[in-house]
DNA sequence: CAAACGTATCGACATCTGTCAATATGTTTC
DNA sequence: GAAACATATTGACAGATGTCGATACGTTTG
């Protein structure tokens, strides 16, 4: 499996043709973001600056497990970073993430 | 079905909780991006400028309709312009609409 | 208009994905 | 250490998605 938690790809998506292997990069980063309950949990938690995973289901109508299925591929792709604060878990938004994924595509 | 040619949704991702509705149409958008194939197809075409859908199969080692297929999700998702020149198909990359990506994720 | 050619659509299929109930794992507290 | 609680994993299933061969559609050119 590669490895998500690496820059993005390239410098940028336009300036020349990206080659496969930083499609595929590329691509599993955009897949991480590319769902309705994945961008919302992102929001929210960019919004407050950080989130128990505690609130979390209740706060986007889906199950303890969907949640944490969510949560698990948003960090995989590095977009957030979870910490463990006793039993419960808390998650950040990696704004370097989100920024890169910017300058690849502008 | 929603109007994904419409601007991307919200302001932005990070200041304040998207809502549903809102949320859904940039998962549409993003969805139609999150495809190694199709990130080499927008990028191909953005180096160039302009590509004619007849050389493209050839580009991305695929076959034509899945090609045909491909660029019709990013033209729905308003993220590749067609125009039609005689019997060929011309793709140019709408860089407002990258744009906008940009601007709801940072 | 008929043949040639570029593109889109259809049908089929294998794979991937989102979802939840059930259960396991791990941490705290009594 | 046992009970309580937060989170992760597993198993199962319906629905979405990428792919291609076959075919239809539309435009150009003899």
């Amino acid at each position: 499996m590669t490895d998500l938690q690496a820059p993005v790809c390239c410098a940028s998506l336009t300036n020349e043709p990206i080659n496969e292997a930083d499609a595929a990069l590329l691509a599993g980063v955009l897949k991480a973001l590319a769902d309705p309950v994945r961008i919302r949990l992102v929001s929210i938690i960019a919004s407050s600056g950080e989130e128990c995973a505690c609130d979390l289901p209740t706060m986007v109508g889906k199950s303890q497990p969907t949640v944490s299925h969510h949560l698990r591929q948003l960090v995989d792709a590095g977009i957030l970073q979870r910490e463990q604060r006793g039993k419960w878990a808390w998650f950040q938004v990696s704004q370097t993430r989100l920024g890169e994924i910017c300058a690849v595509l502008c």
